[in-house]
DNA sequence: AATTTTGTTAACCAAATGGTTAAACCGTAT
DNA sequence: ATACGGTTTAACCATTTGGTTAACAAAATT
């Protein structure tokens, strides 16, 4: 069995085109710099993935698939409202201090070609708003929280969550602060993020 | 006096530059593109600005002054914070249906090259968090809003508003809605954004 | 009117880049 | 041992791309 070499390989180009992709985006990677990286001879690049394209599709997908299961946590438990957001905020934070280009790159990809998500629609685990729309229904209904719509909400979680990774250097240089009181800032906003959504939406 | 057909040209130059540059970014946009768009020969572009670099530099200096008047209006107002953010959420929200890939431009270049904001902090008119700062911290003790540091606050302004316009496609992905009922939820931000931060940090 | 300066273009160039190919390599089965 | 299969590499290729040049046109200056 030589399965090993070649499963190492592909994993390694994989893991280098995870790198350099996030980092530069389709436009700026170059296929020598991932090459390079992986350790590999650069015809390996389409010995494995015929393409840019087709190695690109490859990392966006595993990329992606890291993504969902961490908005399935707001979407699909069965926690309550409350106690969701409190989670999703604490481990958000925390997940995204390990894949800082994550965000960015996907949201930067998505703007470059918006219809590459239509693909993704399907497969199963793709976040979807139904079961979350129907709890928040709920829960207006009940009165335990202020009268919102589901997706408005998801969309301020979502905001308060994700966009300060997305737009740290432009946060850094308005207030003036170095990567360090960044990061502190960071983690103070995996308690004060969730208490910031429930003072408003919850009913006194 | 040819000064009204230079002038011309190296607005027309600048104008098929920001188109390009703010929709295909910095690696994805190309020359040529520029000078079909701005009706012009290839080698204008470099007679009126040297190089893609120094043309993209003029784009971005130009785009972000646009930004930042905006973002003024919330700090260095003189309104109270609940007026501000009231203003702000309004106004942003308009503003930026006329410069849909403004947002994701400046967030998508300065994460490729963060140190490029340094050279623009000196210039006057750019965002400083200072006044705010005091604003937030006089209101706080006097007890009028509950306690928020000032860039906390800051943030969940700026992510509250840009962040549904950065990552429209996601969000329509999971939400499952079209370009029609987007653009309402976005109308319907006009107010709804306001009101959930007022409520989350107006002390009763 | 002659000349100099500025604006504009077509043709060209060198480097970079995604992709291909043909030969070498190497473990395995015959 | 040898032939065979997938794996790997160096060299190569065609195209794209940012940038240049030299000649030409249009003003501006004298």
């Amino acid at each position: 069995m030589k399965k090993g070499k070649d499963e190492n390989t592909e994993e390694q180009i994989l893991e280098a085109a995870k790198n350099v992709f996030q980092t530069k985006g389709m436009d700026g990677a170059r296929m020598q710099e991932i090459a390079d990286k992986a350790g590999i001879n650069k015809a390996m690049l389409h010995y494995y993935y015929r393409s840019k394209q087709l190695l690109f599709e490859a990392v966006f997908k595993n990329v992606f698939s890291l993504l969902a299961p961490q908005l399935n946590a707001i979407l699909n438990d069965d926690s309550s409202i409350e106690e969701k957001v409190k989670n999703f905020t604490f481990n958000y934070i925390s997940f995204i201090s390990k894949h800082p280009y994550l965000p960015n790159f996907i949201i930067q990809e998505l703007n470059r070609n918006p219809e590459f998500i239509l693909q993704m629609k399907d497969s199963k685990g793709f976040p979807n708003l139904a079961k979350f729309k129907k709890q928040v229904d709920r829960e207006v209904e009940k009165g335990s929280i202020k009268p919102i719509s589901a997706e408005q909400l998801f969309i301020n979680i979502l905001a308060l969550n994700i966009f300060p990774f997305v737009a740290k250097p432009l946060i850094m240089a308005f207030s003036n602060v170095d990567s360090k009181v960044y990061k502190q800032l960071m983690e103070d906003r995996k308690t004060e993020v969730a208490d910031f959504i429930i003072n408003s939406i919850k009913n006194t």
